[in-house]
RNA sequence: GCGCCCAUAGCUCAGUUGGAUAGAGCAACGGAUUUCUAAUCCGUAGGUCGUAGGUUCGAGUCCUACUGGGCGUACCA
């Protein structure tokens, strides 16, 4: 059930003797945005007439004589410049509203043709704890996914984890000199990622220490360039300006950095081991390499490191119930590496450039590299070999790659790459989003400037979402509704679906800020109000003691009668549209925005029109027939976002 | 320097290959509860869509320049 889709068809027919561009014409129906102009509009004639130097409202006159649509339509209407607008049958809405009522997917077919899809999204850093930067891309990428299987695509979610680099490096150094035995016994992921922070912050205090000068010249550089612009006779403002800004800035990274080695320096043990550790950072690379390279001990520390990492990473998934049908990691393609190299070489298709191996592409400025000056592969070389195994492996139609938009161009050099190298038929998709921004406009840290971890902001979310649900029982006096388990099974759903869904919601493409009290407003374009709706809808069926499943088995039919009923009818039958615009250009944003919509649009109906103590049995029943389809789609778009509902909120 | 992205109501954001009078939510103000959860609903107010040009029947949307912001920019991922 597409309506939209139903009217185009119908176009397409009235347009071809037209045009010889009818798709593109017929493209142009749309829903109305003003109900005094129909359901639905079509802004074909327009164009058409410039093209075809006539009256547009001659051409649309004609466009709709030749029209077939008077099963569906009321006879369309010429308005405006030319507009042809569409008012649809009520008893052709009722009929579909009562196929939908029955159906299991609530009207929404599956394509036609399939398409094969691989999904590339979270892929953390296995050594590093998740934090808030994985957010994003796991929401995303796990939404677009069921939205893909749901609409009948085939798909191969994958998590491309980071299982490989100086991240394992500086786990294996911290091992081998840091290691606290019985910890490691008791809580390995804890005390590994204790090591890493530890080695990490060392090596982070060395990096430090060298860059101060380089800091320190650059705030004097500004500094007597503001100066300089100062004493001129005509002083620019705008570059003053500007440069007063860099100066700043330039002061406030010098700071940070200067804070980061004071607090290395005032601990004592932190300042010991640094003065034990001067050569830490060779050290981390050292044993990074000797990973790659084979060296035995540090392939057996990685093997006995990585299952615990992936625990503690699986716990995380469990929560946000995300899943991926295969997880293979950059170690996994580790052994594809040189041959990607000597494929490029062989073909011509890269060269040696200042020692390393590179790419040169059209439009980009510098190469690809796909081999460093000392041998050691890049991650292009990673993604390259993955592009190769997929496509042996799946020979997908689409990969999609979800990941932040800073690294656009990357996969816009990746992709050239990939199509030089032969893969030119496979749509290669970049589905970036902004960054995550805390109340100061920033991206979000916490307080002391350190990254948020995902658990903790899971944990937050959780408790203020408890919070929220007690406030709300005590405010109504319904402390005895609910028990201690149910409340803490509530919050937890609540909780997650807020900050899931004040991810979704927003255009992936922008930033966004962060907060936790907008996430889980209680109004608005949030989870926590079309949960709920779902639990109000679900309300209903509770009170009148009317067993959903029972309803639809029977012969009760949805009739509609009152404004509000059509209204909430025709919303209800454009969910497949919603669904179809989230794949257009891979936006799960495009159903909260209809589930919003279709929200408020029940709210609307439910305030003038009594279900339970409607007028008559017949109204009765088809009132709840409308309200069980409302329930259905909530629930199954907010599924499809890997968001769950409760009954009772 | 070069490249990419962004600028819409006081705040946070929508705005569907260019369509009719630019929309939500929050905050503000006014209303609705003998009635299916008032965690709701209805109404009022709030805008030179960064600036200036251009394209055309029509521009928030496309083009050019400018201003302001973010990000990236040869051996990290």
């Amino acid at each position: 059930m597409n309506i939209a889709a139903m009217l185009r068809e119908r176009f397409l027919t009235a347009l071809a003797p037209l045009a010889g561009d009818a798709a593109e014409l017929s493209a142009m129906v749309r829903p109305t945005q003003d109900p005094r102009f129909g359901d639905y509009q079509a802004n074909c004639a327009m164009s058409l007439a410039k093209r075809l130097k006539r009256p547009p409202r001659e051409v649309a006159e004609e466009i709709a004589r030749g029209l077939d649509i008077s099963d569906m339509c009321q006879p369309p209407e010429i308005a405006g410049p030319g507009f042809i607008n569409l008012r649809l049958r009520d008893d052709w809405l009722s009929q579909q509203l009562n196929a939908a009522a029955r159906d299991e997917r609530a009207g929404v077919a599956g394509v036609n043709s399939p398409r094969t899809f691989v999904v590339d999204y979270s892929s953390p850093n296995v050594a590093k704890p998740m934090h808030v930067g994985h957010i994003r891309s796991t929401v995303i990428g796990d939404a677009i996914c069921r939205t893909l299987r749901f609409l009948g695509h085939r798909v191969i979610s994958d998590n491309h984890l980071g299982d490989w680099g100086t991240q394992f490096g500086m786990i294996i150094y911290g091992y081998k000199h840091f290691v606290d035995a019985d910890a490691f016994q008791q809580h390995p992921v804890q005390e590994l990622s204790r090591l890493y922070k530890l080695v990490h912050g060392l090596t982070d205090y060395f990096e430090c220490l060298r860059d101060v000068p380089r800091l320190e010249a650059r705030a004097g550089d500004k500094l007597a360039e503001v100066e300089r612009i100062r004493a001129a006779e005509k002083p620019d403002a705008a570059a003053l300006k500007r440069c007063q800004r860099q100066l700043s800035e330039a002061n406030e990274k010098l700071q940070e950095t200067r804070d980061k080695i004071g607090a290395v320096e005032s601990s004592p043990v932190l300042s010991r081991l640094a003065a034990e550790h001067p050569q830490i950072e060779q050290a981390v690379l050292d044993e990074t390499a000797k990973l790659h390279n084979g060296d035995a001990e540090n392939r057996r520390l990685w093997s006995e490191f990585l299952p615990h990492c992936r625990v503690e990473i699986q716990r995380l998934y469990d929560r946000l119930d995300v899943t991926f049908d295969v997880e293979h990691g950059e170690s996994f393609y580790e052994e594809q590496l040189p041959s990607v190299v000597e494929d490029f070489l062989q073909r011509g298709l890269a060269r040696e450039s200042e020692g390393a191996i590179c790419v040169f592409l059209d439009g980009f400025e510098s190469p690809m590299l796909i081999r460093k000056k000392d041998g050691a592969f890049l991650y292009a070389t990673s993604d390259l070999a993955t592009i190769r195994y997929r496509v042996e492996q799946w020979n997908p139609d689409a990969i999609l790659y979800v990941v932040d938009h800073r690294q656009s161009e990357h996969f816009g050099k990746l992709f050239a790459a990939a199509r030089l190298w032969g893969y030119d038929k496979i749509e290669l998709a970049h589905v970036s989003f902004g960054t995550i921004l805390g109340e100061n406009g920033r991206p979000y840290k916490t307080r002391s400037g350190d990254t948020v971890g995902l658990e903790g902001l899971l944990d937050e979310a959780v408790r203020r979402a408890y919070r929220v649900i007690c406030e709300n029982e005590a405010a109504k006096g319904l402390s005895e509704a609910s028990n201690e388990e149910q409340r803490r099974h509530i919050s937890e759903s609540v909780g997650i679906a807020a900050l899931k869904y004040a991810d979704l919601s927003q255009n992936r493409s922008s930033d966004y800020e962060f907060s936790y009290d907008k996430m889980l407003a209680l109004t608005g374009n949030t989870a926590t109000y079309l949960q709920y709706s779902y639990a109000r809808v679900q309300g209903i069926f509770l009170k009148g003691n009317v067993e959903a499943e029972t309803l639809r088995t029977s012969s009760a039919r949805i009739e509609l009668q009152a404004a509000d009923e059509r209204r909430l009818g025709l919303k209800l039958l454009e969910f497949g549209q919603a669904l179809d615009e989230v794949l257009i250009d891979y936006r799960p944003s495009a159903l909260t925005a209809y589930l919003f919509d279709l929200t408020q649009t029940f709210f609307n109906f439910y305030e003038s029109c009594p279900v339970l103590k409607a007028d008559n049995e017949v109204t009765r029943s088809s009132r709840l027939l409308l309200c069980d389809l409302t329930a259905r789609v909530i629930r199954q778009g907010l599924q499809l976002l890997g968001i769950r509902v409760v009954d009772r909120m």
